[in-house]
DNA sequence: CGATGGCTTGAAATCTCTCAAAGAAAGTGG
DNA sequence: CCACTTTCTTTGAGAGATTTCAAGCCATCG
């Protein structure tokens, strides 16, 4: 991926979309079906985005003939699936609020080592309606927990990005741990 | 793993525990900390349990002699990936007797993969209250929810066995599909 | 300018949680 | 094998969180 904003989903029989991460500039979200045969959940566009496509086979007898290399796209699967273990915490165990502010604190992160941050805000531009799905809440319940993070002055979303007012006390709210995210990365194999 | 009953885990600041997988003899969940250097999450025993070690750095240099092994190991983790993807939509998106129907589905299938189904019943020593740690519920709205999954004819658990009454009505109630576990996998790459 | 999609608000209905307690089962030590 | 302790299951009832429904507002786009 090179450009924009994607995300992962899966729809459920009963009408609803459950989004299971955002992905970036930097990100290859099409690695978790690799040596899988079919596809179980889709990708979507939340913008306009640019990306770029490499053959399975092509990638596979690439990690075959470098399997360091095949090591960093290994770890990077893993990372995806620590993210996803991340998810379930977040749907699972922190309240509304919490729920929200854990994600932009993730994105925020992401963005920020791949350089596109500028200070403490981000091009965000997802819908209350998609923060709904990535957050398992309706629509209406992420609006009124949003407005208790601006209220509290933790942060402010408007025209597609987000600014970050006070990381520390957004961290506490979300209960965020960077851990899992395994940015410091560099140099590691 | 072995023998007996596994489980992932995080413990979340405010004092409770998100369970993230359950793991049945044959699969290796410590494979998802192979190329990361701090573990993200605990690993815990349902019941006693016999495991096998294999250190990293040998299962490292396995993968690098034997790329298609390689591959098949890296394949393991994508379907534990898939699975975690499976579950943020079951904490997120469905209610609470079907997220405790889907996670019995799961593990049925786990174990008929394995031979250690009973026909319709299983080995399932799992508390109501890991149920709850599971599925995002608190223990009293997991035993209300398991009466209703009784009363509807699906299931029965008792000392610390699970039967299916009903399969395909326990599928219907949970909206399972299990596509997401790729099972179907003798031979596949 | 009308139409569309996203944001916001109010109010009632529903789901789920917490608290509190009792009954049942399983494990421990004598 | 029994008494005891601990853990697990079950029940009731009130409190709290979240959803649904319904409507109005606002910005953007053709």
């Amino acid at each position: 991926m090179l450009e924009g904003f994607l995300f992962l989903y899966k729809m459920v029989p009963d009408g609803g979309r459950q989004i299971l991460s955002f992905h970036v500039p930097g990100d290859i979200p099409d690695l978790q079906s690799l040596h899988l045969r079919v596809m179980d959940h889709g990708l979507a566009t939340a913008i306009q985005s640019t990306v770029g496509f490499i053959p399975h086979d092509a990638l596979r007898t690439l990690c075959h003939a470098h399997p360091p290399l095949a090591d960093k796209f290994w770890r990077d699967t893993l990372i995806d699936a620590a993210i996803f273990r991340e998810w379930i915490v977040n749907v699972g165990s922190r309240e509304a609020p919490s729920r929200i502010a854990h994600i932009l604190c993730e994105v925020f992160l992401k963005l920020q080592a791949v350089g596109l941050t500028n200070g403490n805000s981000f091009e965000f531009p997802i819908t209350q309606g998609e923060i709904g799905d990535a957050t398992g809440l309706s629509t209406v319940h992420v609006n009124r927990s949003i407005q208790k993070l601006r209220a509290d002055k933790l942060i402010s979303i408007e025209k597609g990005r987000c600014t970050i007012w006070d990381w520390e006390r957004l961290k506490r709210a979300a209960t965020f741990d960077p851990t899992y995210l395994h940015l410091k990365s560099v140099g590691d194999e």
